[in-house]
RNA sequence: GUGGGUAUAGCUCAGUUGGUUAGAGCGCCAGGUUGUGGCCCUGGAGGCCGUGGGUUCAAAUCCCAUUACUCACCCCA
């Protein structure tokens, strides 16, 4: 038990971490070519925030979040997502006295406490992004176009792209009227959460998964066909910036986010080479919620991203085909003296920007080569007696199998020569 | 919270109808003469067979319980 990460909680080891590193580093990139800076807020806040952003019917809020009380007595909870904490700075930090829109993105570690499976644990990571104070529907669009744009620049292939638009709370409540009128007959098919639902958020019927249900909601007026006229404007032009961005996508009238933030457009992205959990990415449109959580009426676009997803969907697809940083040069040692003299000299090629090794654990000269070799290392360089004497040092091209003379003062030069781009100042 | 599956070496797995010191491949370590990797060869380390109980002369193997992992439901990234 000591020894063994608790429920839901994975290590990242430093075999796959440049994993990691290069989906990072894709994120920053694509990010900062829409116009996006990264906020960094707290892995915890208080748990007003969330019930309040997130909705107390939702489930996250229900049973996922993971709650404690500080030495204070405050109610704290470990962030299950990532907008609530996003929206809390930007009101606190008045970011809407800024020019607008804010437009933000994040990396950040979230937490839910479900069972685990295939897709889902229950610390996982969330690439998200958020843009504040733009009204128009060319925001939102933008946004889809990022998160597919991402994908596409990472090589993944056979993603589908859903949206819808459930509205705002204007066209809403009539609607909702409308489900209740309709399902008044069938009240007593519903299953059992779903006549939980009726009363609290009828829209979620639209999106169980039982049998039963599903066939009762075949026929259910649309909130797609309800909407007001100004929504119904706005997802049409949601429609024509995506077309113009080249995004396909489809219309799917049935989803509905498990968030309650969400007004007007809602997208997902799903893969087939997830399990079952198969939405990689969603987001939409959320009007309401800066208003909600105590600032100005702001609207509000944003996604959250599953990087543990992500990566599942490049490996399944072996669209992973990079390779950990390798070091540059290794230093072979043969006796105390070589050892002293390759750890002083492996300082100065470091401070020249070359990644650099040595043996550590009193290998034979053998033993080191193949030590160096499954690193696969560049160069290695053979340090001993005669070396020192003469001030020659033999270096190796572990690829090409050559060796080469190299005087012990030239080595940095060496080295900036064979490995070009590599030598940083 | 509910259901299914699985637990043997660091990893992937064998282990016959219960029968003595539990195996393989890979990985790891050391060698294969004098200071040189990848292939090959030799040797070595490493397992209370998830944990607890039961049946039996005898349990990795059969039974029960428990825990962990895993997949799925609910829901979500």
């Amino acid at each position: 038990m000591l020894a063994r990460a608790p429920k839901g909680t994975k290590d990242i080891l430093p075999s796959e971490s440049h994993r990691w590193h290069y989906i990072e580093d894709k994120i920053h990139k694509i990010a900062k070519s829409y116009g996006y800076r990264e906020i960094r807020t707290p892995v915890f806040e208080h748990t007003d925030l969330f019930v309040r952003s997130v909705g107390d019917t939702t489930d996250i809020v229900q049973k996922e979040m993971f709650t404690f009380e500080d030495k204070g007595k405050r109610s704290i909870t470990l962030k299950p997502e990532g907008t609530a904490g996003v929206v809390r700075a930007y009101i606190e930090h008045s970011l809407y006295a800024d020019a607008q829109p804010t437009k933000m993105y994040y990396i950040t570690p979230c937490y839910r406490h479900e069972r685990p499976q295939a897709g889902r644990q229950r610390e996982f990571h969330q690439f998200g992004v958020e843009a504040f104070g733009g009204r128009e529907a060319s925001l939102d669009a933008e946004i889809i176009s990022l998160a597919v744009s991402l994908l596409d620049k990472l090589g993944i292939k056979g993603l589908r792209v859903n949206i819808n638009s459930i509205g705002c709370a204007d066209c809403r409540g009539p609607y909702h009227e409308k489900i209740k009128d309709y399902l008044g007959s069938n009240l007593d098919a519903l299953c059992k959460s779903c006549s939980e639902r009726y009363e609290k958020n009828p829209l979620r019927i639209l999106d169980c998964k039982a049998e039963t249900c599903k066939k009762i909601v075949t026929d259910i007026p649309l909130m797609l066909d309800n909407l007001c006229g100004e929504c119904k404007i706005h997802f049409e032009d949601t429609k024509t910036y995506l077309d113009a961005a080249g995004v396909e996508y489809q219309i799917n009238p049935l989803i509905v986010r498990g968030l309650d933030y969400y007004t007007n457009t809602v997208f997902e992205i799903i893969s087939d080479s997830l399990g079952a959990q198969s939405t990689v990415c969603g987001g939409g449109r959320y009007d309401g919620l800066v208003e909600e959580c105590g600032g100005p009426k702001t609207p509000g676009v944003g996604f959250g991203l599953g990087l543990e997803r992500l990566l599942m969907i490049l490996e399944a697809q072996d669209a992973l085909n990079i390779i950990g940083d390798i070091g540059d040069i290794y230093f072979a040692t043969i006796g105390d003296r070589a050892r002293l003299k390759a750890f002083e000299l492996i300082n100065t090629i470091r401070e020249k920007g070359f990644s650099a090794d040595m043996d550590h654990v009193g290998r034979s000269i053998r033993a080191q080569f193949k030590y160096a070799g499954r690193l696969g290392v560049r160069f290695v360089c053979t340090i001993g007696d005669n070396e020192l004497e003469t001030g020659e040092l033999r270096v190796k091209d572990m690829a090409e199998g050559t060796e080469g003379s190299v005087r012990i003062e030239a080595l940095g030069d060496y080295l900036a020569k064979q490995l070009g781009g590599e030598f940083d100042e």
